[in-house]
DNA sequence: AACAATCTTGACCACTTGGTCAAGAAATTT
DNA sequence: AAATTTCTTGACCAAGTGGTCAAGATTGTT
């Protein structure tokens, strides 16, 4: 008895039972959709059953919304890096990197993501109101920055985010095309490294954001 | 009675009514998903009882394939441009304008697509295995060349590919997204060419592309 | 005008879905 | 060890789904 009774160290049960629950719960609505999933399933990937799922989340809808906070949490942490940059140069690349590095570990979260807003975030319309529409803001601010100290061409901020954005979550999106066109192969190391480099490269020297190290380019042919 | 005979001059009611009901899939399909949508609802949005929906088409998917089909193929014309360019700043910059203007005017197809990948493709692998490898490797035969002869840096093809499509197809993806962060406002004319211009720029720029034309960019602040 | 082909439609059905519930098993507290 | 809280689960249900069907309306043909 005594043996047993602390058998879950980390929390409650209920604290247990629900993250397995969500982890699931990102793999089925990503690969199905909101509408397309089904609790059964979910219950089947999390190795419970149906009622239990229930019993935790009451809903579809609010396990859902679980789900998305998870995601969009893990975003903003992501995002600090911007703020503590340097100059464009050093923001942008590291960006890049966290968002490619979050797109190839766990693209479940981003295609959950693009599912939604594909349909015109129809439940989670009040995070775009509130929490991106902020977040977007401050970092539009911290770009402006940059082109007024002549870091970098002048851009419309948010496109220039949109652009960020779009290259980086393709690839957790369009996973599955990527892999198709890459001879059914997921990306090797190699390849998510030259696919970085290549990026980034494209965004920096794109910006006129100039010391990008390696050779001057040549001018003319 | 004689007033009524030929009402439809275009070709037979079946044809008319196919592309009607191909339409309001359409739409639907982008607003809910593939398992999301009903055949009522896409019946209500086309005007029709719903088994008239199964008259002309007679399972949901082979309706929703109907879709894509007609999808894919508009992209396929879109690209005709990459083959005709003298080079990549012609090319490219086509490219990316008829893209962009596929995402404003027709973001429904992009949308579906884009659903559909996420989620695995189950519907339409036979697609990207066969009919969208095969475009791919043609036109990245022909960044290669542009590459081979000097006409800008070098880069994986397919990382440029992949660098276009997501920048302009987020435009429709995201168009809900991109609204809710503009105020709720679409887009506006002048926004658009914004649009285009920054991002043609940006890729051109980084591509190494030399004579964007315009006044030469300031090195240094 | 008679006939044939095409199109239209309400009513219907088998099946799946999210969600409920009540009985009980485990764990925790007193 | 008794009482209480938390968790587990099979059986169940009302609602909605894709798809069918047969009777009829419309159109085209001879």
């Amino acid at each position: 008895m005594i043996l047993s009774t602390q058998r879950n160290q980390s929390g409650s049960k209920r604290k247990e039972n629900e993250a397995l629950i969500i982890t699931a719960a990102e793999k089925i609505f990503a690969d199905m959709g909101y509408a397309g999933a089904t609790m059964q399933q979910i219950a089947d990937a999390a190795g419970l059953p149906k009622a239990n799922l229930h019993y935790y989340f009451p809903t579809k809808e609010i396990l859902y919304r679980n789900v998305i906070d998870k995601i969009f949490n893990l975003w903003l942490e992501a995002a600090d890096i911007f703020d503590a940059a340097e100059g464009p140069k050093d923001g942008l690349s590291s960006y890049i990197d966290a968002k490619l590095e979050s797109s190839r570990h766990f693209p479940n979260g981003s295609k959950v993501w693009a599912n939604e807003v594909i349909q015109g975030a129809p439940i989670i319309q009040d995070y775009l109101e509130s929490k991106l529409t902020a977040w977007t803001h401050s970092k539009a601010e911290i770009i402006e920055m940059w082109i007024a100290k002549g870091l970098m061409d002048p851009i419309n901020p948010k496109t220039l985010l949109y652009f960020i954005w779009s290259a980086t979550q393709h690839y957790a999106d369009f996973q599955h095309q990527i892999r198709t066109l890459n001879n059914n192969l997921d990306l090797t190391e190699s390849q998510w490294i030259e696919v970085k480099e290549d990026i980034k490269k494209l965004v920096l020297k794109g910006l006129g954001v100039e010391p990008f190290s390696e050779h001057p380019t040549i001018s003319d042919e």
